[in-house]
DNA sequence: ACCTGAACACCGTTCAAGT
DNA sequence: ACCTGAACACCGTTCAAGT
């Protein structure tokens, strides 16, 4: 029975997870699918196109149901935390999601929840926006320092505290910028 | 008059700068250097390390001289600043930056001054390191979403504004968290 | 609709051999 | 010391042709 577009993509991430973005290519795809790399291209445009799709996957992972609870301060974490473990969770996932040309719908959808976050705290919709594109520019900045140098040195358990550190870093700079004034 | 490792290095950051980190091939490279792909291997042991000199280079042009004047806050903003317009002047500098393995020297020694900031603020070693690694999170997440979407569609006086915005708030952060406690 | 077969225009890297 | 020539083992992509 023929492959769907779906079936590409997951042997896509299932071979991201075990050979890392750089061995990802499309004829060990293609062998591990049980076809040629040109039926690939029946599927998605491009080789680009493909991976845009792990990272709106990727991010898509985040999840925004449970609804994080607490203050602004509180559900802001939350998020900042679950998009670092959504990342994590895949061999170079920072790089996947940091290489995406076009913000995909899951993007959208995790910002907007950022600036609907800060907006509930009073903040107007510019600096909602600024708060939460900080947020974004340090968790990806993070993620992507820690998955290219830091895994497997140091202990996930340092860097989950070192993560939370900085992160209270910069919800505390938010509350004083953006709230407080 | 033959190659030397300098020569290489000026005519990679040269094509890096026109065609960018995807077209920069060694073939390329030796095609614009009047040698054969081959050649480039004496001078380098693989692309890679290039590409680590390339990050080395790009990291070494931040002017830690004339020293950054002013609070330690004003400090902090100045080297925030410099590092960010660096890795701005070359191509796909942040991917460049982002890519390296092992941090080059010039990486350690911009983090020491970031640090030793912090320290004459007050901090101690650990909460000044926790500061600094904020503040290239940040920068490095900022500027890589910047070079791969914003360039060209967003302005450059936003960008920079916005920049400066979203980095009072990790700056205001390091205070509240890190120096008054 | 979905895929093969085969090609095209490339890659990074190695290494004996040249000068 | 520095480079060529030539190869090796790959890439992403296209497309006529098959089923």
């Amino acid at each position: 029975m023929p492959l769907r577009q779906s079936d590409v993509l997951r042997g896509a991430m299932e071979l991201l997870d075990e050979v890392g973005l750089d061995e990802l290519t499309t004829r060990r795809l293609a062998d591990r699918l049980g076809v040629r790399a040109g039926a690939l291209y029946w599927h998605y445009p491009s080789k680009a196109a493909l991976l845009d799709a792990l990272a709106e996957q990727i991010i898509g992972e985040v999840s925004i149901e449970p609804a994080a609870t607490g203050d602004w301060a509180d559900r802001l974490r939350e998020l900042a935390v679950r998009a670092r473990e959504s990342v994590l969770a895949h061999r170079d996932g920072a790089r996947v999601v940091a290489s995406f040309t076009a913000p995909p719908p899951a993007a959208v959808r995790f910002m907007r929840t950022l600036i609907d976050t800060l907006r509930s705290a009073g903040a107007s919709e510019e600096d909602a926006a600024i708060g939460a594109d900080a947020v974004t520019s340090f968790v990806n900045g993070y993620t992507l320092e820690e998955q290219a140098r830091k895994v497997g040195i140091v202990p996930a358990r340092l860097r989950d505290a070192t993560f939370a550190r900085e992160l209270a870093i910069v919800i505390s700079g938010i509350r004083a910028e953006l709230l407080e004034r």
